[in-house]
DNA sequence: TCCTATTGTGACATTTGCGTGACGAGCCTT
DNA sequence: AAGGCTCGTCACGCAAATGTCACAATAGGA
């Protein structure tokens, strides 16, 4: 399920540790962004909304504790994970670090294996899910916690693009949407499937569902497809 | 917001630093013993029942280290969630400690805040209910005191870390876990494991439990597993 | 009624995710 | 030191899931 791997914005004014960093990141499927100083940092942060920070202790200006203690205090920024990077020797720092809202604290140098390890676990910690309530129309229930469907009860079977599809229309009653539509919504902006595609899934869906339910999903003819309890 | 302040166990040889912790966590709302040494410890561990404790890493006598090893490894103790204090430049000791069982390490100096929200996420994730009673589902019984699996009465080997993971399913049953989720809980957030590590954990379960229950773990294909007498 | 645009449906090749056995490392007991 | 145990990781293979196509069925306008 790598919906589109994680950005990471890396800032250390030393560009070779900068690229090592990124090299290793990227080989573990995140997307890297780079930033010399707090400027640039803070640039990219707005500009390309990164999941997460490495954030080493120096930095030149502003430094890395103060950029990190900053960024807890503005809203927009305050969820933000944050690991800091600092070399061996300065770890009488680790609680400014920790304190100034840093999620994790990593000393140089380190295994490209740890950084990925301790990123992973930060970036599991810091996205948890919102609140899902089971969603029940008429008879057909959908429960987003135990990631199952039912049909009075009766489970249903149904793949992962289905459950996705399903859900969206259950969360999206009574309106109709395009082809294009569901593709963005249902399997991400950036990905290339033909439109089709979406019937095939349809099909499925109404299939799995069985004649109880399948006249849920109506077809808007030169439109797209709906989900309503009206009959059309 | 939960029932009473849990108890504290702090083993220090220093009286004065016991004493400074103790003031802390109190304030905090935790009940606090205290210890300079193994024995004493031992003692109180045994007596009064703390919730989880505060292990110094160098003592007179037996080392830190050793004594939280010996802890994981009794039944009866093994459970009680462990932060080892080390002074600075100790960190290379870190991984030992953490491997010898502590859930959580934290260097001294630290700040009484970083403290008590440590001790937090610590006693968040290894006891969500106190009292253990013996769980049962059609057939499968866990016995936390008891440290046992038995199917139908008959005993069940299983090692430590299937014996965790079966314990969280069954105190959180119907609901799918990824195994990000799965690694937080029940292999405590500060280890960096492989997500596919679970996968193998479940199939050691699967195994161990035999044809009778082994569906009672059910495979939610693309986001993880689920715990669930229903059928899938 | 016929025609055409649009959608339904089954089949197919490919991709993805998971089950499974094996292996080596570390720890504990002997 | 040796042997057993548990653990984390890997590589392989299978089965489900996916995206695409070709063709059938359908609706709606002329």
């Amino acid at each position: 399920m790598t919906k589109a791997g994680k950005t990471v914005l890396i800032v250390d004014d030393e560009a070779p540790i900068r690229e090592m960093i990124a090299v290793a990141l990227e080989m573990a499927g995140y997307e890297c962004l780079e930033a010399a100083n707090v400027q640039e940092a803070h640039a990219q942060i707005i500009d390309r909304k990164p999941d997460m920070i490495l954030l080493d202790w120096m930095l030149p200006g502003t430094s890395g504790v103060e950029f990190a203690r900053r960024l807890k205090r503005e809203d927009r920024t305050a969820e933000l994970p944050i690991i800091m990077l600092t070399a061996k020797g300065e770890e009488d720092n680790k609680v400014q670090g920790l304190e100034a809202g840093a999620d994790d604290y990593i000393t140089k140098p380190f295994s490209p294996r740890e950084l990925v390890a301790r990123l992973k676990a930060v970036l599991r910690r810091s996205t948890p899910q919102g609140i899902e309530e089971p969603i029940e129309v008429s008879g057909l229930m959908l429960d987003p916690v135990c990631h199952r469907v039912t049909a009075h009860g009766d489970p249903i079977d149904i793949g992962p693009t289905e459950y996705r599809l399903l859900q969206f229309f259950m969360t999206h009653q009574e309106r109709a949407y395009s082809r294009a539509q569901l593709l963005d919504q249902v399997w991400g902006g950036n990905v290339y499937v033909e439109e089709r595609t979406v019937d095939v899934h349809i099909r499925r869906l109404r299939k799995a569902l069985g004649e109880s339910h399948e006249q849920l999903i109506q077809t808007v003819r030169g439109t797209g497809y709906r989900f309503s309890t009206k009959a059309s």
